[in-house]
DNA sequence: CACGCCCGTGAGAGCGTTCTCACACAAGCG
DNA sequence: CGCTTGTGTGAGAACGCTCTCACGGGCGTG
C-alpha cells in the first residue's frame, strides 16, 4: 500500500504548506477565511491548494472543532411505504432548501425495520451530525428516545406520542380535519364517512379527531360504520372505501386522511358506478400533486409545508447554536377547493 | 460552555480505561473483539463502557483507519420527481437490506439541483464516505464525474451516457422494451405506439430502442405518430396517452415505459370510453406496487431490483476491498402478465 | 534448569485538523 | 529613543482513536 508510486490519499494541510513555503497555521487560516494572512502568503496557499487539488479531511476538522455541519434527516417509518410518498419528498425538499445556502449537509437516513432504526441510532450517537430531524409518524418507534438519550440536538416532525419534552412541529392535523368536515357539511351532505389514517399515528389520529368534533359541532354522531382504518396508501384507500360502500350503501360523502388514500377511493367509487361529487363527495389531505391531476381534481386539506421545513430547521439550528428551549410549533392548515367536493 | 456542571461530551477510551483500571489500548482491544484480552479485563472493561454508556467517536477512529463505513446512496435528478417513484423506493430498500448484516452505514444524498450536486460531490470527497451509489439518470449531470475524479470507490445505477470506464448496473432496457412490445404483436396488435420515457435519459431511450426493434422483427416501422415523449410521471403518461389517441384514434395497444406514467395513460383511457384490454391493450414497466392494484391490473415488465441492488453493494465493497476492475452486469427483465394486455 | 515462545498488556507515536500562545517585527505614541 | 500596540507568522498541544512495538511472566521443550 505504502510502496506504491502512485498518489495514495489525498494531500495534506502539511504538504500544501511545504509547497507554499509557509507554516501549516497559515494554510489552515487562509483555508478558513481567516483576515489575518498577508495577501502575498494567502496568494501562494492559494495556488499551492489549487496545483495540489487539496480538500481538506472533514473527519480530522469535525474531531477538534466537535462540528460535523451535517444533520441527518431520520425517516423512521417500517409499515407504510412512507418513501413513495410525494408527502415525504417535500419534507425533503424543503429541508434541503432551507439549507442550501448555509455549510451544513442533509443526510437522509431510512430506518424501517428495528435493525435499521438501531443503526441509524448509532449513527447518530457515534458522532456523525450535528442534529437530527426525526420523522418518526410511529407510535411504538424507538428512534425518538434512542435520539435523545444521546443529547443530539433533535426536532421531531409531528406531535410525539407520550408527552416528552422535546422540540417539534406539526399541522394542525384536527383543525385540518375538522375544516375537511365542515366543508361537507356546508354542502348538505349527511351521511358523510371516513377513511383515517393508521390509528397508531398521531396524524392519522388527529385528522379523524377533527372529523368527529365537526360532526359533533353539527349535531350528528361519527357512528361506527361510517369510519374505517385506513393505511395511508393508495390501495389502502380503495379497500377502506370499498368497505365505507358496503356498510353505508347511501354514503353522500367522504373525508380521506389522505391524497394517496383519496386517489385510490376515486378509483372505487369509479368502479361502483357513483359520481363524484354528484353521489358521493370527497375530500382529501395533504394537497400531494397528484390531487391535480386526478379526476375529478380533489378538494383537499393542504398543510403549509414549506413553513413547517422552514421552522424545523430554524428550531434545529437554534438547539445546535446550544439553545436550550425546547420549541413547539402547530401551522394551520387550509382548504384547497377543487372538484371533487 | 465549559463551566457547565454536566457532562459536555461523551465520555472517552482514556477515561473507560481510568474507571477499568487499564491502558487505552485494552479498552480499544475490547471494543474491536480483538481476542487478545484476558476475560477479567474485558470483563472489566464491558463494565465500565456500559457504565459510562461509553460509544465510540467514529471520526476518531475514521482519522487513523482511513474508514468511515459508511457509503452513499446519491440521488441526482432534478427533473422528474424521482424521490416519490416507488421504483427508487424499491432500491433504497434494496441497498439498506443488502448491507443490513455488515457494519456499514447507508447515507442518502439528494442532489437535486446543480447547488446540490456540488454540495453533495464535496461531502464525498472530504472524506466522508468510503464509496459511493449513484443513481443519476440524467445524462447531463456532473455528479458522475465528480466522484471519479475525487477517487472513491463507485457504482452506478444505470448505464452511464458517455463510455467512461466506471462500474454499473443497469436493467437490459432494451430487452425489456422488446420484450412488451412482442407481447403485444403476439396479440395480434397492429397500431401499437408508445409513450417513452425522457429522451435525455438512457432508461427512457433504451426502453423505447427496444420497441422499435420489435416492431421492425415484425416487419412494421415505428412511424413518428405512434411515438410520444412522457417524463416518467403519471402526469406525463396520462398527457402522452392523450396526444397518442389523438394523433391514432385507431390505436389498439401501447407500451409505456414506467408503471406510474402507465397509471395515468390507463385514466386517459378510460375517460376517452376506450375498454383495456379490449380496445386498448397496455403494457408498463417496473412492476411498480401500483401495478398490481389499478384497475385492471397492469401488465408490465418487471426488473430483477433485488439482485440489482445486491449486486451494485457487492461491487462496490469489491471496488472499496481494493479491487481496481471495472465490472458492468446487464440484468434480465421479464413479463409480468396481468389483466391490461 | 535454561532456553525460546506466546500471550496479555501498556507506552507512545501518529492520523489531519484547529487553536492557543509566543515571537518577531513595524508602526505609533509620549 | 524607549514604550506600547498591533499584525502576521509558526511551534506545538490538543481532539479521540488505532496500531506498532517492547516488555514481563507463564509455559513447554530440549
Amino acid at each position: 500500500m505504502t510502496s506504491t508510486g502512485g498518489r495514495i490519499g489525498s494531500p495534506t494541510l502539511d504538504e500544501v504548506a511545504e509547497l507554499a513555503g509557509v507554516s501549516r497555521a497559515t494554510v489552515s487560516r487562509v483555508v478558513n477565511d481567516s483576515p489575518r494572512v498577508s495577501p502575498e502568503a494567502r496568494e501562494a496557499v492559494l495556488q499551492a491548494v489549487e496545483q495540489l487539488r487539496y480538500v481538506p479531511n472533514r473527519l480530522a476538522r469535525s474531531l477538534v472543532t466537535r462540528r460535523t455541519d451535517t444533520i441527518a434527516l431520520v425517516l423512521s417509518e417500517s409499515k407504510t411505504q412512507i418513501f413513495s410518498d410525494p408527502f415525504f419528498a417535500s419534507i425533503v425538499r424543503g429541508v434541503s432548501a432551507a439549507l442550501a445556502d448555509t455549510e451544513l449537509n442533509v443526510v437522509l437516513l431510512a430506518a424501517r425495520d428495528e435493525r435499521e432504526q438501531e443503526k441509524a441510532g448509532r449513527y447518530v450517537r457515534q458522532g456523525h451530525v450535528d442534529g437530527v430531524i426525526l420523522m418518526s409518524m410511529h407510535n411504538d418507534d424507538l428512534l425518538p428516545e434512542i435520539v435523545a438519550e444521546a443529547h443530539v440536538p433533535l426536532v421531531l416532525f409531528g406531535r410525539p406520542q407520550n408527552g416528552r419534552a422535546v422540540s417539534f412541529v406539526d399541522a394542525d392535523n384536527a383543525g385540518g380535519g375538522a375544516l375537511a368536515t365542515r366543508h361537507l357539511l356546508g354542502q348538505g351532505r349527511a351521511r358523510i364517512g371516513t377513511v383515517t389514517g393508521r390509528h397508531d399515528m398521531n396524524a392519522g389520529l388527529d385528522r379523524f379527531s377533527g372529523y368527529r368534533t365537526a360532526l359533533e359541532e353539527a349535531g350528528l354522531q361519527a357512528r361506527g360504520e361510517l369510519c374505517v382504518e385506513g393505511d395511508f396508501t393508495e390501495a389502502g384507500g380503495a379497500r377502506g372505501m370499498a368497505r365505507l360502500l358496503e356498510q353505508v350503501p347511501d354514503l353522500d360523502a367522504v373525508f380521506v386522511a389522505s391524497d394517496p388514500m383519496a386517489v385510490g377511493a376515486l378509483r372505487t367509487l369509479h368502479a361502483a358506478g357513483r359520481r363524484v361529487p354528484e353521489d358521493v363527495a370527497v375530500v382529501g389531505f395533504d394537497d400531494a400533486p397528484i390531487a391535480r391531476e386526478c379526476d375529478p381534481p380533489l378538494t383537499t386539506v393542504a398543510q403549509p409545508l414549506a413553513e413547517m421545513t422552514r421552522h424545523m430547521t430554524d428550531m434545529l439550528l437554534r438547539q445546535i447554536d446550544g439553545d436550550p428551549d425546547v420549541e413547539v410549533r402547530v401551522c394551520e392548515t387550509h382548504l384547497v377547493r377543487r372538484a371533487s367536493a
